[in-house]
DNA sequence: AACATATATATTATATTTCGTATATATGGG
DNA sequence: CCCATATATACGAAATATAATATATATGTT
């Protein structure tokens, strides 16, 4: 992974805040992403095989549900990035947050 | 500047080299990015003007050169993304360095 | 097997980005 | 003022990225 195509992964919105929401939660099931970003389902799905292809993310099935999570071979620097980030910029996450709690007090998919 | 129009700034070959470039050196005229990235004129000066226009840099003219360094309006967390970005890839710049100190060699624009 | 839910992909249209070429502007030196 | 050099911008073409819609696959339930 160069540092071109993993800030390339970070210049759209939905992947940016894909990957600062899963950095800060660990891991996150596809029907998460796509409520607390409020996009489409082929949307959502579409950035995360993007996500995939360039080994920023890995995803486990685990029954209906797809789990998300930082790829293991992530360079640590590129955490860093994220983390930094993540740290100074709660307002540009801040919605999806909001929207992430909710959907996370009820069942996910219910 | 939010975090996504930065990301949006180093998703280019070009731009990012020249922002770690920059980082790296402190201040850099364009003659010298153009040589050090191998780019033409129109295109070094064209993604100068975009980074001007985000705000990751501010040229000022002496004479008849323009030296561009990291905008002082960049937030810490913009700039530990690039010093960490430059620590951890060095042979992504290496040839771009390598010119570099070639051109600063001799007087710039000779 | 039939059906519901979650996720992925294909297709096509649209929007955005990038680039080459030509041209404009700014500075410095005869 | 004329010319050379450095830098910036305008314009149209080509490449790339994004999205909506439709469809496919996978899992779980009955």
């Amino acid at each position: 992974m160069t540092p071109l195509s993993f800030f390339k992964c970070l210049a759209d919105d939905t992947r940016l805040k894909t990957m600062l929401l899963i950095a800060l939660r660990r891991e996150l099931c596809v029907c998460d992403l796509q409520d607390a970003l409020d996009v489409s389902q082929p949307k959502m799905s579409r950035h995360l095989a993007e996500l995939r292809k360039c080994k920023l993310l890995d995803g486990d099935r685990r029954g209906q549900w797809v789990y998300y999570r930082l790829h293991a071979t992530l360079p640590a620097w590129a955490k860093d990035v994220l983390a930094k980030t993540l740290e100074q910029n709660t307002v540009y996450l801040e919605s999806s947050l909001a929207r992430l709690k909710a959907t996370n007090s009820r069942v996910c998919g219910s």
